[in-house]
DNA sequence: TTGAAAGCGCTACCAA
DNA sequence: TTGGTAGCGCTTTCAA
């Protein structure tokens, strides 16, 4: 306490905090006293609490957090919701979720941030649950259809975007072809899945983009128990080549790969690439157009990862008082490069 | 206050913070009534303004946060934080410097944190000023040859690191060589500076390369007022490509750039791709080793960035009771690709 | 413009 | 095993 300077708290606490409240001449006799005291300024936490709020949000990642920065979807989104804070002056607070449920439910309790942003790859809602009980504003990264008027998303359509890029490839005249897509099923290993209709994936998300995906197919009279669905555990090009190994072994493998990410796609693309006897003429798709996808010559859906994570701080910082502006739908565009191509074999 | 219960608020913050004082039967009962009042659990703040911790470490940048994000070395390191975290069951703040000194400042007073990574790309005397008064502790990442015994980095020798590669473009025969580095001075702007020697650049990393650079070229008789010096404002593709345009127009142009980072010689190599008439044969050298380095065939240094990372974190998360172990050099490594060659031209 | 006092929500000590 | 109490460091009324 610098009231040794002769002052009451309440006047060093406004030299800090409320310069208006005190002439500039003492409010600097206070601060050269706390300089040459080493007294560092209010301590942050003992103001929070005072105040009511932190002054950091929460960025929530329901997978490992080193693997947010290994995915460049991930980190780009990060860098959007980045230039958010920044402008807005406010900190971002990375939690790392413990495998443990328990664990888990305890880190989301613990964060001391004035809300979060909720960038799921899998089940969401336990953790939405802790969010909501604590008072917590958030903004979550999928359409939600049973949001609530004051629920906040940003988000894409993925059943339309994923339709797109099954339409392209549909159109170049594939029909028997495999979805790879993350974690289909909870703790199913790499490889071939079934589910009696995509419907039945427990992730939302992937909901959406196995629908987009069957319903190009259905069009062309393709249905869902004619589709090859595999399962990664885990997205990145090691679950890829994992989920693919042995699939073009087969007597009639699929001539085409569908993708629900870039990462899983430039993984079968490495893994084709490495067969012996060389690259069949696999057509392959990704989603979400990373910065890798273009030099690999990958056809993907484009969606604005940036943008993403831009607008969900935004949507959290500045909460826009029309419930409706809360509510941002993204939108996403085919992109068409070497990696996809007519059907050659018959 | 769910003493609504009947029993004291200590209890009930047993139930939480320490299971084993009380009756598994009455902490399941108190957990139980607590989720059907709707309390969450003990605040965070609270609990961290009693308790003298938070939970949290604070990673500075004095680069924009968003910049963070974009630098692939940089998200290597962020990935290597994450992954000590992760494991230690702390949380990290990315804590966004604003441009101006005083609220910069400020920023890293306010942030509430139990320590910091620094990584800073500029001068950060002053952070750590701040960080000292406020009497945390942190975990630097850049060799400090007058550290304080209780004073932690993890860092490169970057004079010796730069010397690896140099030397092996002096070896190969160049002797018109620029130095293409991030802001050797403030406020520079893209292009050719004079530095009256090595040792006048204010930051201590570029300081360190640019002195193992012109060791290197000191040793085949090519004194530094030889060597074009080149200012990158900022660390991008694009300022290189600023810094070094014109350059190959000259009458005498250099024949080889080497460059402060992977980011700014690929920069480079763009720019030399994208020349009227084909790229002329000029060798390039970048540091780091990031991802991208690699595919483009870039001749670098490579450091262990995810590495990097992971030990400042463990450094600060579980300080080491011998001094010296606090003091980290990690190993460096020359890595020859295609993007240099011997000198062709007289 | 300044000072006194209350209390943010919690935990840790100590006594029962 | 449980309950009472002090106080973490600050901000914010309100009164002087």
């Amino acid at each position: 306490m610098a009231d040794a300077v002769g002052v009451s708290r309440s006047t060093v606490s406004n030299a800090y905090s409320r310069p208006d409240q005190l002439s500039s001449a003492l409010r600097e006799r206070i601060l050269a006293a706390a300089r040459q005291l080493g007294y560092p300024g209010p301590n942050p936490t003992a103001r929070s609490l005072r105040r009511g709020f932190v002054g950091s949000i929460g960025v929530l990642f329901t997978s490992q957090l080193s693997y947010a920065f290994t995915d460049p979807f991930a980190v780009r989104f990060l860098a959007g919701v980045g230039t958010a804070t920044e402008r807005h002056g406010t900190s971002m607070l990375l939690v790392p979720l413990p495998k443990e449920q328990v664990d888990a439910r305890r880190a989301v309790e613990n964060a001391a941030v004035d809300g979060f942003c909720v960038y799921c790859v899998a089940d969401e809602e336990w953790a939405l649950d802790v969010i909501r009980a604590r008072g917590l504003p958030y903004v979550s990264t999928a359409v939600r259809d049973d949001a609530a008027a004051d629920e906040r998303f940003v988000g894409i359509d993925e059943r339309a975007a994923a339709h797109s890029v099954a339409a392209h490839v549909a159109g170049l005249g594939h029909r028997r072809v495999a979805l790879l897509v993350d974690s289909v099923l909870p703790d199913a290993p790499a490889g071939p899945v079934t589910l009696s209709g995509f419907d039945r994936a427990p992730h939302p998300t992937t909901r959406g983009r196995l629908a987009g995906f069957a319903d190009a197919f259905a069009e062309v009279g393709v249905g869902w128990s004619e589709l090859t669905l595999l399962n990664a555990p885990g997205n990145s090009g090691h679950a890829a080549s994992a989920a693919v190994a042995g699939l073009f072994d087969r007597p009639e493998p699929p001539t085409a790969v569908l993708a629900g990410s870039d990462v899983l796609a430039l993984g079968v693309l490495d893994a084709l690439a490495r067969r012996p006897g060389g690259s069949p003429p696999v057509s392959v798709t990704g989603f979400d157009d990373v910065p890798e996808a273009a030099a690999a010559g990958l056809t993907t859906v484009r969606q604005p990862a940036q943008e993403k994570g831009r607008i969900a701080a935004e949507l959290l910082l500045d909460p826009p008082t029309d419930a409706a502006a809360g509510h941002v739908l993204l939108p996403t565009e085919l992109v068409v490069r070497a990696s996809t191509g007519p059907h050659l074999r018959s």
